[in-house]
Order: C-alpha cells, then structure tokens, then sequence
DNA sequence: CCGTGTGCCTGAAAGC
DNA sequence: TGCTTTCAGGCACACG
C-alpha cells in the first residue's frame, strides 16, 4: 500500500534520525529477504533519497563521509512493501533493527513480510529489477508529456501498464485508481489517444503532488494502518474518489463506483464517466 | 518482448 | 460466539 507519496513521507520523517549517523548493526534473522545487511555496519548514512517507491540510504565509509563531505559507495535498498514502516520501537511485528551511534535506533516492522532491504554497491540494481527498468519520476522534469504519450499511444490496459512501474514510477493501486477517475479513463482503456493520454499525465502529477503535500494516504484500523513512526497518518484519504468507495456515489455524476477485478487488483471506477471506448 | 498466472505473507473482515 | 474462509496487494518469477 505504500506508494510514492507515503515513501516520500516517510523518507522526509526518518532522514533527520538517519542521517550523520553510524549503523552499527543491524539485526533480523531473515538473510535472504534481507541481503548483504552486515555490509552497512561501520557505515555512516550520508543521505537518503527515493525512486519511486524504493528508500535509498546512502552508505559511506565512516572516516570518508567525514572526510569527502558525504561521496557514498554503498546504498540500503528498502522497499516497504504492503505494511512495512519504521519505528522507533521493537514490536511483534520488526523484522530488522538498525542500531545507530548515539545509541538509539530504528526498526523495520512489516507485518506481511512483504518489504525487502539489501545492501548493493551505489547504482548496481541488477538483483533489483524494477528497480533497474524503474520509468520517470512522475513530479520531475524528466517526465515528459509527449515521451509519454507515445508510450501510451501503444499501451495495453491502461492500469496494469501504469503499475508496471515503466512508464512513470511510484504509481500503485490507489493512486492509479484516483489518477484514472480525474483523467476519465477506463482503467481497461488500451492505446491512448494524445488528448487521452495528454489527461493521464496531467491527473498523474497532480493526484502525486496533492498526495505527497498531505503526506500520503491512511487507511484502515490494523496493521495494514500505513502511518509514520511518530504516529502521524497522512491525509489524503480523505481526497480519494473512487479507491475505497465502491457503491457510493460518483463525485462527478452520482452513478455508483463499481468494483471490479483487473490483473488481479482491485479497481475502482465510475462506469458512466469513464467508459470504455472502442479500440481505434 | 509481452501479457498472464502464481507464490509470497499474515491480520482483518466476512461468512457460517 | 467462535471457528473457518476469503481478501488485500507489490513484486519476482515461470510460462506460452
């Protein structure tokens, strides 16, 4: 369920613990969901940053961090899967903890096991392969409308190719979901028109950025809950049209939101203002 | 190369 | 009420 906007958040929220701090160790007993874990001890976290729904800690040399002003080798892949966040506490449900200098430290939980960490030399994201092929982040300059509307103009149904990560990274289910309801598309819709397409990308930045600027989405009461480790849930729940909604009333038109089953995910659509239309 | 199907995993919700 | 079944879903991988 995290998707960009809650990686982002959490990214903003765990860099002032992380950073200039020393991983000294780092505990789970799980070696091959979490890889090569034991090569960030010793190592100092000069950064973190984020491609599309991945967490990057940057990973330098202890003295060399202090010495180059923050060059790293190494990177702390995390992808949080469905339910995975940081904590500050260990609970039933971590399943690594980073010890950091200073004494404190930060913990993994991931009640569905479904996250990873790996540690991997800077930039080398073979063992990674959505990671590798990752498109365009979708708030950069390097997401451009016309590269993607070329993209589109031979896509197959729209939703599954969003998810793929290739055309444009960080989109899941909710926000391919909302991102479709603004654009009028039918989440089934193959081979976009430009006008079709030229929709989806301007419905894809904004749902993006209004997500990201309210700190992502929470939902639920259990532990799929996505929140920050202060707690803190986002809000953009709140804005959300279709995801969730089915049976209630379109915001547009009024016509029930209908749910259906589509590559194996939930998807939530207005069937009266997002037809279908025939192929060209 | 591409689309499709399956397994991973466990708590919550729904069903009986 | 308490047990069982279903559902949620990002990604890796196998398959045709």
């Amino acid at each position: 369920m995290p998707e960009l906007p809650e990686v982002e958040t959490t990214r903003r929220k765990i860099e002032p613990l992380l950073r200039g701090r020393v991983i000294e160790r780092v505990l789970h007993d799980a070696p091959h969901k979490y890889r090569d874990t034991a090569l960030a001890e010793g190592r100092r976290v000069t950064g973190l940053s984020r491609r599309g729904k991945y967490l990057l800690l940057h990973l330098a040399a202890g003295e060399a961090a202090e010495a180059t002003g923050g060059e790293h080798d190494l990177e702390l892949i995390v992808h949080l899967g469905m339910t995975g966040g940081f904590r500050l506490t260990r609970g039933p449900h971590t399943r690594v903890s980073f010890e950091l200098s200073g004494g404190e430290a930060l913990h993994f939980d991931d009640p569905r096991r479904f996250g990873k960490v790996a540690v991997v030399r800077r930039g080398e994201y073979a063992s990674m392969p959505t990671l590798a092929a990752m498109g365009p982040e979708p708030l950069s300059d390097d997401f451009g409308e016309a590269a993607f509307a070329e993209l589109a103009a031979r896509c197959g149904p729209v939703k599954p190719w969003l998810l793929s990560q290739k055309p444009v990274s960080g989109v899941g289910n909710i926000y391919a979901d909302e991102s479709l309801w603004l654009a009028r598309l039918h989440p089934a819709q193959t081979r976009l028109t430009e006008g079709e397409a030229a929709r989806l990308y301007h419905a894809l930045r904004g749902v993006m950025a209004e997500a990201v600027e309210r700190g992502g989405s929470s939902l639920g009461t259990g532990a799929g809950n996505y929140r920050q480790h202060d707690g803190e849930p986002g809000g953009f729940q709140h804005a959300h049209r279709v995801y969730g909604k089915a049976g209630e009333p379109c915001a547009r038109c009024g016509t029930p939101i209908q749910k259906v089953v589509l590559g194996q995910r939930g998807t939530h659509f207005c069937p009266q203002c997002q037809p279908l239309r025939d192929p060209t």
